[in-house]
DNA sequence: CCCTGATTCGC
DNA sequence: GCGAATCAGG
């Protein structure tokens, strides 16, 4: 669909009325979110309260620019490794404990990607903590020293895409949960084992 | 995870 | 001009 006189109207009529992008959207039908805050910037309207406009300290806008890399598919992160019965998380970050060493135990199969970068997402200055406010969807929660003592921090490196962790740090966390095998006979059958991707 | 608006840039 | 992809944040 294309912008029409009439949808055009209405979306400056719904946009100032203060519906958000995606109210818009659906409203007007045929059209994404994105097409409508698009459109709305083409035509002047603006200055609604963004999340972001904060924008805050120097850091502009510039980010990574796509840059030329048409031969990149898009890896759309579709149906990570999620299912019920998936391994936990050996330290919960919230909790007391600490991460522990981990006995040698083999390591499942991890989505592993490629190699990550040694670096923090955020590039800190030496000595700079992650902290709990550094947190987001991006960089690894991996805890680091015991919460609560003046140097705990996090490990902030960037996640492995669809984990809290990065890469080594999920190889920390996710580790299969074999049998003890014990000397005791088993009084069960251990139920199979989940599958980890 | 869900959501928000803003921006970029290939088409 | 258009809008998907991405960003940055709640």
């Amino acid at each position: 669909m294309s912008w029409t006189d009439e949808r055009i109207e209405t979306l400056r009529s719904l946009w100032e009325k203060g519906l958000t992008a995606s109210q818009i959207a659906d409203k007007l039908g045929n059209v994404s979110r994105n097409a409508v805050i698009g459109k709305a910037h083409r035509l002047g309207l603006k200055a609604r309260p963004s999340p972001v406009k904060g924008d805050s300290d120097g850091t502009p806008r510039e980010t990574a620019k796509k840059a030329a890399a048409p031969a990149a598919p898009k890896p759309k992160p579709e149906a990570a490794a999620q299912e019920a019965s998936a391994p936990q998380p050996r330290p919960a970050p919230e909790a007391k404990v600490p991460p522990v060493p981990a006995a040698a135990a083999p390591k499942p199969a991890m989505p592993v990607r490629a190699a990550m970068p040694a670096a923090p997402v955020k590039p800190r200055a030496p000595g700079e903590k992650v902290t709990l406010l550094d947190l987001s969807d991006k960089i690894c929660k991996w805890p680091i020293g015991h919460p609560g003592e003046p140097d705990f921090q996090f490990c902030g490196r960037p996640v492995n895409p669809g984990f809290p962790y990065c890469t080594a740090h999920c190889a920390e966390a996710y580790q299969a949960q074999l049998p003890r095998d014990r000397s005791r006979p088993s009084r069960a059958p251990m139920p199979p084992l989940p599958r980890v991707r």
